[in-house]
DNA sequence: GCGTACATATCGAGC
DNA sequence: GCTCGATGTGTACGC
């Protein structure tokens, strides 16, 4: 990894066009072959940048040159170079997640009767020609129900679940199949175009699921 | 802008939890109060961050505590410090962008001919209740039209102005409205579903369509 | 390599 | 302050 602060202007001819005038910024060169310019603001997003795989030239008037397959370029000009500094990193052993939307679903999985009295879970995951529905259950009645969690429910998710229960409800083994749209957080928008279309929102409880696993986990 | 090469672990606890076990990374301190932990890739995405407006506090066992009202915490377990400099950069004057879809929008708006002859613009931003349509016009024969504008035509995008087109069509004043999908660059699968919906697609030409702006420009 | 789905997305405009 | 849409979204994972 190299860092270099310089007084320099960038111009990035790409998939849209971009121009900054002369200042003092970070240039932050990878290993992985990336280059981004960085102000001191903005939070982690530099002000422009250019993803590997691609090349750096260094030419010998301050004028530097990254391009990457697809012929995009990033053109920095040099004009005063006050640090820099190459560090041998070496690869890094990774980030460990928790709390995300497989998490969600292997929670509500679990105790899918948080939706309801009753209800017992078919199977996660449940595969159709378009891609896996969440979580495909059935209410206390037998009814066929498919959910759809998101850690945020926003309009996207709304359309997901309405192509799977398009395709499910062509099934007769299946049909009426209804929808539930389950997330940590619904958008307004989300929810008025789910209950347009007669899906039933809930809003789950992370915290308050993996209690009642932990719960579960204690009592056997 | 402080710059540290360090050998680290770092914990996340906030939206979600995250651990990174110790390595060697670049600790990114900026002056709007941002931090954020590189490796030595990933292009410019840290491998965890902390955005502004938010509190740093080094400890004197190197333990650097990060703190944002939230109540999001992210700390950082210092073992060596490799390099440590800071930077004064000043503000920038910051970026300058040509080619985004509102350009296309305004330009689309001002030369609406190019759709068809005879064609005229109703509104852009045409208000509905699950927001503005990008451009409302009436083609030749007097009929109403929905332009959805995107830089890249994608499924998204389809499903967007389908929508729109749902709505408007439950409007006795406007019915039939009928949909143009316009993009720079249109994805088949898009292109597809437009068409299967009745939907036709325009493909823009940014470059041409600011040189008859021009050409216009110079005419009056 | 393309397409799909997820993300601590970030960011800016409008309300 | 919140919501919503755009982003050079990036990134991983599937086929």
């Amino acid at each position: 990894m190299r860092l270099v602060i310089a007084r320099c202007s960038v111009d990035y001819a790409g998939r849209l066009s971009a121009h900054l005038p002369s200042a003092t910024r970070l240039l932050l060169i990878k290993a992985d072959g990336s280059v981004s310019v960085h102000a001191d603001d903005r939070a982690y997003k530099p002000l422009n940048w250019m993803s590997p795989p691609c090349a750096l030239k260094e030419g010998e008037d301050g004028i530097w040159t990254v391009t990457n397959k697809g012929g995009e370029q990033l053109i920095i000009t040099v004009e005063e170079i006050l640090h820099d500094s190459s560090h041998e990193l070496g690869v890094d052993p990774g980030l460990i997640k928790d709390g995300v939307e497989a998490h969600l679903q292997e929670l509500l999985a679990d105790r899918i009767e948080v939706l309801g009295e009753g209800w017992s879970l078919v199977r996660r995951e449940y595969p159709t020609a378009i891609g896996p529905v969440d979580i495909l259950c059935r209410d206390a009645g037998g009814g066929t129900v498919a959910v759809e969690i998101k850690r945020r429910g926003e309009i996207d998710g709304v359309e997901q679940l309405t192509r799977y229960l398009d395709l499910l409800n062509r099934d007769p083994l299946l049909a009426p199949v209804r929808g539930i749209f389950a997330a940590q957080e619904i958008k307004p928008q989300a929810r008025v175009l789910a209950t347009d279309r007669g899906i039933d929102c809930v809003t789950l409880d992370y915290d308050a699921l993996r209690g009642i696993e932990d719960q579960k986990l204690r009592l056997f």
